[in-house]
DNA sequence: AAGTGGTCTAGACCACTAT
DNA sequence: TAGTGGTCTAGACCACTTT
């Protein structure tokens, strides 16, 4: 028995919450505990490695919103199983191409003043044949094109957003979450579809590739939409990777 | 001044450290504080609602949780910007889908044991042409095909797991986050592609139609590949969205 | 030195579940 | 009644930043 009193490193720079729920992790990643089983107390751990209870709270509620546990009031905490509805897709690729500002560049194809679509006008919550401002940029990755991005803006000199948005360095603050401080939210959306004959020219692949195309809607504080816009990138160039249950 | 000292309802469902996040929140949606912004201190909410630093502590890491302020030691609370590369892509689609066992069924198109193709074996870390179990299923909505799943399982008497995924029902249990205890981690992929021909036929859409394919790689608690495949879904059906930001 | 975030204590009290 | 999770206190001490 004894189990070791202490195992917390009260030096480290890892905190003590921290370590215990590593410490937990690890016991369910080696499998000493398995999907269903019970935890041991949260009593029990203080005891075990000499912490008070908010410390044994803070790591087990790690442990929760990872999604590796629950836990049942006066029942206890129990190891959960994989659940694949809880996989989470990032754009992290996305990102990794936007925040090289060594290789990626961006180039403007177009931009003009244009009446909205049917579908533009719905998206940005204006009426047909409302006066957008329409944007289609190229980023080039290495020199290469990449992917082609379309925006369509609010058309409203009372506001200053539409600068900030022609700015060809605008993208890059969107990923890495620098500037844009008049957009509060934005909603996404993934699809799939083909490539256009244009498309397909500008990132010079085969007309008809499957592609990705990740749109997007923007909101400034009022909630009112001030853009809406899409990327497309031929399939072969972009994925969305997501892991779920325990990868140490 | 007076700023009114209480706001906290000590008799809520709602615990105060809950309440603090939710107020904090509101104070930025509603541009109070804007991106950049500095946050009041701790010690200040501290005051302000009557509670204990560690009960501020815990609303603050809320917010930073959902990305939305930013700490700097010694410095204060930050407003952050929107951050494009911080939206994540959850799987409600798919999980709505398979939830409700009313009107989905699954249809058991195929199974045989098949010699394994190059890319399969390298998914499952074996020699090609080794052995593998080859399912196809059809899951239908109302009695309509709405998505294909390939299935490729390690084929390994010694080991129970085949059984469970030859099941019909395992699919709902993957989602739910029931059952599947011999499943430690698994690595998902989002492709864009094409129907094949008989994928076509299969969910009644026209040949070469774009398409969602989600390809999942599943691992034991030895952190072996146990099975590899891929839902197949017309791109129409089916869609992956994501919010960023504020919404209230 | 003063102000900021960050961790932690050693309890207290409550709600829920089992026996 | 006893054991479980869940919240909260009223401080303490530390690390970092600014003045």
């Amino acid at each position: 028995m004894a189990e070791t009193i202490q195992k917390i490193d009260r030096d480290s720079y890892e905190p003590a919450y921290a370590q215990i729920a590593r410490l937990l992790t690890q016991e369910i990643s080696s499998g000493k505990f398995r999907p269903g089983d019970q935890l041991p107390s949260e009593a029990t751990i203080c005891g075990r490695y000499g912490v008070s209870p908010m410390t044994v709270r803070r790591a087990v509620n790690m442990l929760i919103d990872q999604g590796l546990v629950a836990t049942r009031q006066g029942k206890g905490t129990f190891v959960k199983g994989l659940e694949l509805g809880r996989s989470t897709f990032a754009l992290d690729e996305l990102q990794s191409l936007f925040r090289d500002k060594e290789t990626s560049r961006v180039r403007l194809i177009r931009s003009r003043i244009v009446p909205a679509s049917e579908e533009i006008a719905r998206s940005l919550d204006i009426t047909a044949n409302d006066r957008v401002i329409y944007i289609r940029r190229l980023l080039l990755k290495n020199d290469e094109p990449f992917l082609c991005h379309d925006a369509h803006l609010i058309y409203d000199p009372t506001r200053p957003i539409v600068e900030a948005e022609m700015d060809l360095t605008s993208l890059h603050g969107l990923f890495s979450g620098t500037g844009e401080t008049d957009i509060k939210k934005g909603l996404l959306l993934i699809r799939s579809t083909l490539l256009s004959a244009e498309e397909a020219a500008l990132l010079r692949v085969a007309p008809s590739t499957p592609a990705f195309r990740l749109e997007h809607t923007f909101f400034d504080f009022n909630d009112r939409p001030v853009s809406f816009g899409y990327f497309i990138c031929p399939s072969e160039r972009l994925s969305f990777s997501a892991k779920v249950g325990i990868w140490d």
